[in-house]
DNA sequence: AATGAATGAGGATTCATTCAT
DNA sequence: GATGAATGAATCCTCATTCAT
């Protein structure tokens, strides 16, 4: 059953896919289950049989996008380097996380109508370990000397808001690369803690 | 017939800050007119009697958003004061809008689903007039010599996009009071302009 | 009170003839209380003061226009000269009537759906008796060897129906004149009784 | 999937021949989607699984009534006999439509309100189609010397709207049996081209 | 005599969900 | 595993009707 078992998992990681896509489109209420399923060539009927409703496939959208990020951001913690190359890392990675992958970023920072509160908090919860990554990279950097803040979890508020409002103005073919807008955001933002 | 005018006025009034307040909660597509009517306590067929329909509605809700901000915004730019002190006053008055008015704020910074073509240009349009508003000060003050910025433009995104991510969490019985926020991010943000 | 009395029955076939008109162009169904009213500058609220409901409106207007139109063909019957020359006026009448009055006549044609079975058959009933003064100066014809006919009913069907149809597709700038297609029908139709 | 195919056309010709059932009865503004669907023992919900909406389904049902009718007209016309025997198969034909199928045969003579401009136009056209295989055979006639007439297309009209008439009055329990009527109207009619 | 305002019932449409096959 | 078909609840919107003023 191994087999059957990874064809099953690469399908529902499809269809969340898919579903983020939509929802990204539409919304979380416009979108439809037709939608989703329409994208894979499928009929909405045969959602249900990997999903318990579309609740549920939200949520896991959510789930997947803050699990992914989270690794990659943790991959920029534990790499070599001094916290504030670290930092600038972590900056740059949410960066492009925000253009590059816009859909699935949204889906990080609109906690989105539809949840029961349990469900709510679990994904609040996630955001917030994701958040925590930044943090402990700042409070390190000031241990080390190389930040300066009267308030670490203020500062990252403001950094990550600045990073996240982002993919409200960027257009592809905008007047900045993503490299530039990377450079730059990075050693301004990077100003609030000096 | 001035008195009824007036009624019809407020009514409408009415009817769009109750609109305001459920779009919030429940979004745009999940907010039914039999809520917005509710909170009123009338019925959702009454609401027709003064808007085309529930799009007419959201729409004007933006409309009387943007109209206020904007104009409180322009207040602190006419006001006395160098340019720092003026970028000063914009951004106090943002945060407060962004905490005490947060359902108002996040209909200005939320695009929605829903819209023509027509009016979603409509309302991008008059988001940035609000945020050039900004601009302005920024270049005056760069002129005068009170700031300094490569890119003026990228600079105002990262302040408005900082001070747009409070109402993400914000909480009323926090740590912090609104002034100490306002402070703080104001401080703070000034040095992106340094 | 002669003359409120005089003013509210001008007053009420004002209104009677705007529901023509609008009953004509949207069906029964699609005529709304607001579109008759609108015709006359009032409120809709208002036409509640003269008739009792939309149903009694679009009764009246039949049982107005059957009236009318009967009124006008026993004038005829009335008239001088031959059954002929008596038959040949109603035919001229009535095909005048289909035109120049389309509304009025497709009210007369159609019994719409709506009635309920009293005021159905009372509309039935009329009709018959406009019909009915075909029948006898159908039957005073053939008495008086004018005219030649082994069922004087369906006869006089015939003759009614080829008439009805005109409306169909009578158009204002076609090849054909009014006065042509009286003169035209009424000299073929003359033949069924031949 | 032939066969599936198949269901899904049985299906969507059964629902139409409820419309037009409920059609004959209420008027098209007056039939609701209930209406059509409970006849069948279906819910409102399911008609739009194979209809677009109700236009649609209003719309096709002309669709269905005219190619129907037309299709026995054009059998008429093809079969044997001088034009004198074909007009009259084609009139017998007419009138025990008008009688036997007097729901699919109302659709077809009333335009109907609720159409878009293009509809109403094919609709229309159709029914122009229908017509003039009448004219075709009326004219043959002329030119063979059988039939005389000044305007055929007149004529037509007049032969055509005589017979539309008889849904009008006819009642299942009358005097007249069907083959009566289509015995007298068909002699009597053709006294019109003599 | 008229109207502004409100209502509520009814109707079209959408869509998540179910289930037999 | 997948889907065709059906369902019914929810939602937008319309409109005849009412009534205080």
């Amino acid at each position: 059953m191994k087999l059957s078992d990874k064809k099953m998992r690469k399908k529902k990681e499809d269809i969340l896919l898919s579903a983020i896509k939509v929802v990204n489109k539409k919304g979380p209420n416009g979108a439809t289950m037709e939608d989703i399923a329409a994208e894979l060539l499928m009929t909405k009927g045969s959602l249900y049989y990997y999903f318990k409703n579309k609740e549920d496939i939200i949520f896991q959208c959510h789930e997947m996008v803050l699990t992914e990020a989270t690794s990659d951001i943790v991959d920029c913690q534990n790499g070599n380097g001094t916290n504030e190359e670290k930092l600038l890392n972590m900056i740059k990675t949410h960066i492009r996380y925000a253009i590059e992958k816009k859909e699935i970023f949204n889906m990080m920072i609109k906690p989105g109508e539809m949840f029961t509160e349990v469900q709510l908090n679990q994904i609040l919860h996630m955001r917030n370990e994701y958040a925590l990554k930044f943090d402990e990279t700042i409070v390190k950097g000031i241990a080390s000397g190389e930040f300066v803040s009267e308030d670490p979890v203020l500062t990252r508020m403001m950094i990550l808001g600045a990073m996240n409002w982002i993919q409200q103005w960027y257009r592809p073919n905008g007047k900045k690369t993503i490299n530039e807008i990377q450079e730059i955001y990075a050693a301004s933002l990077l100003k609030l803690l000096k």
